[in-house]
DNA sequence: CCTTGCCATAAGGATTCATTATGCCGGCCT
DNA sequence: AGGCCGGCATAATGAATCCTTATGGCAAGG
């Protein structure tokens, strides 16, 4: 029976078409001349036909080279791909538990998009209470969860220290005394060292507003019920106090990320590590 | 920089995934098992990942390996693909001249199927009078011309008699003295020996109608205006008379071929040549 | 426990491949 | 018109590859 095509001699008579000369795509392909010469007419053996016009000005494809081409780019082609995509796309599953504030950011686009190159991977974005959060991480639904540290369900493996700022509305007098302000109503962790961070600068306070929600909070500080210490990325620049006297400085809030510990050696989950790492 | 995906390999892979074993696929490629093994763990360390689980029991792919199958197969299909039609698909044009009566055949229809194996050739069928016909083969517009022998406009390369046979239609008086005959009014090669059938037979004749189209003689015949004498390829199985004593006996007509004498070595024209040598 | 079937490795011989050396040819420049 | 240059082809040779045979290990089944 014909014998293969080898991809050896396609890459030989691929080169030598563009190069228009067996000298010059020899030199290209780091080979000699003869040796060149010798692949391309084992290759017309093969297809049985002559695949070249030879002359001393170089070559150039006869009707057989010129309908073989597009075959030879073709396979070669996907012999690349093949060699640059097999083993190394991404499967499984993830559940990645984020707290609203950063699910609210670009983080979950930036998972979609991971997914999108390996479509052999589900990538599931959770947003829910503490406790829920930790129930669906101890029972292995979500593997990784990136939440301030001392709300995360299991040790942090990376830290990242990521700034506040206090949001308020316009016309709302930050210098009133006791201090309005809106808070998550869920145990947040945060709110012990904002609230100590208000009683370091002997700023009265008092609840003006609790939410569950991001959405929520983000309302009531619009309303002007209140100020809120929440992340900038999060706000509308205006939202953002300017007046840094009236009000104390807000200690940073670290992030951790808790990882399940069955999840150790999965590419995958290594591939979504990396990217909130990256992002946060 | 990586290696190429050897055709040999993939097959080799295919092979193994196919049969679920080296030992079989081996057997099935016309090489020792051992073989078969080499080859894989050269294809192996070419990917970079394993390709075959490997027990006592037979092989079956890795993820990775599943995911160079489908990848394999192109390649593999496309090298088929290749060396099946790489050289072999006919360009250029050809005009062919064709008797009318041979236009209404099924010769075009042949001719239309042929330059669908080969879309980049273009036929085109003429059927016009003698002299223009002659005219355009020797402009070189029709290369082939197939007619009456006396009419191509070149020697012939081969000939082909065909019967002629009487048409008429119901209710015409074949015996009627003189016997009104249709005929072709062009130049027309085998009218001759038709009017001096009808003479050596006695018989006396007269013009009933002339036309310089097979569509026209036809018509006529239908008319019962007369008789005419014409392939019985293009007629209606109750227009040949089948009063076989009424009328002489008509001669066959002897057809030709004319080719251009510039399209020799042409592959093309040879095609062409084949398909009209085969079907008239 | 033995047999069978399968894969892997080692060793060796045959084949292939790419090199170097060299020749031939056509085109260009002097 | 002759010489030079660039290009392709062939011959010879040595190195590398490849496929075989021989053989071993392992697991499953009888």
């Amino acid at each position: 029976m014909a014998r293969d095509l080898e991809t050896a001699l396609l890459r030989s008579f691929v080169a030598a078409v563009r190069e228009g000369s067996i000298s010059r795509a020899a030199t290209a392909l780091g080979q000699t001349q003869p040796g060149l010469s010798q692949q391309l007419r084992k290759l017309e053996s093969i297809v049985g036909r002559p695949l070249l016009h030879r002359s001393s000005s170089g070559v150039s494809p006869t009707r057989a080279g010129e309908e073989l081409l597009p075959y030879a780019e073709r396979i070669l082609s996907l012999s690349a791909q093949a060699l640059a995509e097999t083993g190394r796309a991404l499967t499984g599953h993830c559940g990645v538990g984020l707290l609203e504030d950063l699910a609210a950011s670009h983080l979950p686009q930036a998972l979609a998009d991971l997914a999108r190159l390996h479509p052999g991977a589900t990538l599931e974005v959770l947003s829910c209470s503490n406790a829920a959060m930790r129930e669906a991480y101890d029972a292995g639904r979500v593997q990784l969860v990136l939440d301030a540290v001392p709300d995360i369900p299991g040790p942090p493996r990376w830290t990242v220290r990521a700034p506040l700022v206090w949001a308020t509305a316009q016309g709302v007098d930050v210098a009133a005394d006791p201090l309005p302000v809106v808070l998550f109503s869920n145990p947040c962790s945060w709110r012990t060292s904002v609230l100590d961070a208000l009683e370091r600068a002997d700023r009265r306070w008092q609840v003006a507003f609790e939410s569950n929600s991001l959405v929520g909070v983000l309302a009531a500080v619009r309303a002007g019920l209140g100020v809120a210490a929440l992340m900038p990325a999060n706000l509308e620049p205006v939202m953002i106090c300017r007046d840094t006297a009236a009000l104390p400085v807000l200690p940073d809030v670290e992030f951790g990320l808790a990882r399940h510990p069955r999840t150790e050696g999965d590419p995958l989950i290594d591939a979504v590590e990396t990217v909130l790492r990256r992002l946060v």
